[in-house]
DNA sequence: TGTAAATCGGATAATATCATCCAATATAAT
DNA sequence: ATTATATTGGATGATATTATCCGATTTACA
């Protein structure tokens, strides 16, 4: 029988990032791909190019905003941008870490608190292998080199 | 100014997997540990056995036993385990499937429905690598292996 | 100086996930 | 057959995450 007609209460939808660091990612690279021909971004224009939320979007990039990450500004022309001299210096887990705070550098994979490399859970080691390159691509890979990949319309931010 | 200054309304904790897989899997070695050995486990020895909320470790192990991962028997001298012939082919995919959904095949990083090869997300290789590599280790654990983890008290289930 | 356009920030609502409760069902043992 | 012990499954509650609303504040510009 097909897996179909198992409509289970815990059929989640599985996420790597949190919703609220999905549109801060989206955000950012859309910011870089506007800063970086010196254009600042309202809002309103973030959330319509990266099709999410506006008010839930305004609130990740306050946070945003607040680590420095990006700069706002507030009254008519205002917006936010990311200066051009730190474009290259903002990487993922810049953004990941503002939003969602450094847990995913040190959660265990089974939830278990005590979990650690004297004291490992049955799959620390595997675990640890996935997450330690992870956390390598999120700390290589920088936003304004993603914004390149929208250049020549050769990726998207939208749904 | 330190982090820990600001107290988000975002400061999620970071989970690979939810809740509901978290307990699978640690009920999962457990029983396998167990069932090396032919005994069976009630529900309340693998609750206690995983330190897991009892009511909510019933549902995930109904879907276990559903999904024919492992096999439940009612009445006294009942409980759950998984047959001795099945258990070096109980994968920890097969339990993330049964509880998850397989979104974990399918799922784009930055949360956009359309992205695929042909029309990626900016982050979309990135992510493929990662995710490629925890699909081929979920795949290719089994839970035996993990138990055998148990036997010597060089791992444990319990926070 | 007044006004309009923008972000900020607190409160609240909606939804998803996690967790519990309890009656129904199954079954081993007396 | 009866009883005690176990899982099953539906309903409900609690918490976390996602999303919205709206007044306050900032500021460019007429």
């Amino acid at each position: 029988m097909s897996d179909i007609f198992f409509i289970s209460i815990f059929d989640t939808n599985y996420n790597m990032f949190s919703k609220a660091s999905e549109y801060g990612i989206r955000a950012a690279i859309h910011l870089a791909h506007l800063s970086k021909k010196g254009e600042r971004c309202s809002l309103r224009q973030v959330a319509k190019a990266i099709d999410s939320p506006v008010a839930f979007t305004a609130k990740v990039l306050q946070l945003l905003a607040r680590d420095g990450i990006i700069v706002s500004f507030q009254g008519p022309t205002g917006g936010y941008e990311i200066p051009k001299e730190s474009l290259s210096l903002v990487h993922l887990s810049d953004i990941v870490k503002a939003i969602d705070g450094d847990s995913i550098y040190n959660g265990c994979g089974l939830g278990l608190e005590s979990c650690n490399e004297k004291k490992p859970c049955p799959l620390h080691f595997q675990f640890k292998s996935i997450r330690d390159e992870l956390k390598e691509m999120l700390q290589t890979t920088s936003v304004q080199e993603l914004a390149k990949g929208l250049e020549y319309g050769m990726a998207f931010l939208k749904r």
